[in-house]
DNA sequence: ATGCATGCAAAGACTTTGCAAATTC
DNA sequence: GAATTTGCAAAGTCTTTGCATGCAT
């Protein structure tokens, strides 16, 4: 299991003379049986449960890793602490963010990335990737009243 | 000169029974002279010089304020500290990012628009803002080799 | 063996906050 | 005059880094 996740981080390493390591191993295993976004820190209490040995440095280290490798990707960025999602095996989507509760909804849609390639196009710039977050209130927010306000997101 | 963002502020301030000041009023005409997106550290330095005595305190507060009050709105959120721009009076526009030179293209583009409008209307949120960022490499950067790689963006 | 990786703690980058004094309405 | 603002410095939040030691290749 994770053998494909595994593969491309051993691939990514060897590739640059890098080393597979316990600690790496364990934060990445971490990683995908999160299905959420985290926070280096999640991560971390996460990792420590399992290997208390490891530190808060090596699990902001190989979460950059892990993004650099392409297994990772930073989520959507508000206020507060980077978060990540998986970023191999999961579609590209965008976010829509409830700014009164927090629900986050994915999304994907074919008019925006249609709209986006025309864009590089017109300017002429070759494509790297985007961020692209939807803010607003979702219909239990929106509806019932103000709601709670509360900002944690998850 | 400014009258119009001026009392824009005056307004929000009044409502809530807040009050103009003098650092308020140089923060505002300092930041309403910069085209660019601007940190509040390029503020504070922008500042000083016509007032030394103004902390950097009251500009990260008053660079929030005008945010509040919408005349500033958060530019594009890349790595480093936060950058804003004006609000009032600048079209909507979202942003192309060279990854490799930092030059900034101001874009908008209807089709964004409306699908974004079709996804608020699918989840039944109800808007609040959004944020859109694409990422690339610019003509120059594409195409004259790998370019130099200077991060700091404008 | 060689050199990358780790843990720890300290430092760093950016932003916010506590508080007494100064201002505004 | 009551209450908000200010400047200063200290504290906070999140992340990176220096360095001696531990490991993977």
């Amino acid at each position: 299991m994770r053998q494909n996740e595994r593969s491309v981080l051993e691939s990514y390493l060897s590739e640059r003379g890098l080393k597979m390591t316990g600690p790496r191993e364990t934060v990445l295993e971490v990683f995908l049986g999160i299905e959420r976004h985290v926070t280096a820190e999640d991560l971390f209490e996460a990792v420590r449960k399992i290997d208390p040995h490891i530190g808060q440095a090596t699990v902001f280290r190989t979460i950059r890793l892990l993004a650099d490798a392409g297994l990772a990707r930073e989520a959507c960025r508000d206020e507060g602490p980077r978060r990540y999602e998986h970023a191999l095996g999961h579609e590209h989507h965008d976010h829509l963010v409830c700014v009164s509760c927090g629900t986050i909804v994915e999304f994907s849609d074919e008019h925006i990335e249609k709209a986006q390639a025309a864009i590089y196009e017109k300017y002429s710039f070759e494509a790297v990737g985007h961020r692209f977050e939807l803010f607003g209130r979702c219909p239990a927010c929106a509806g019932g009243k103000a709601a709670k306000v509360k900002t944690k997101t998850d």
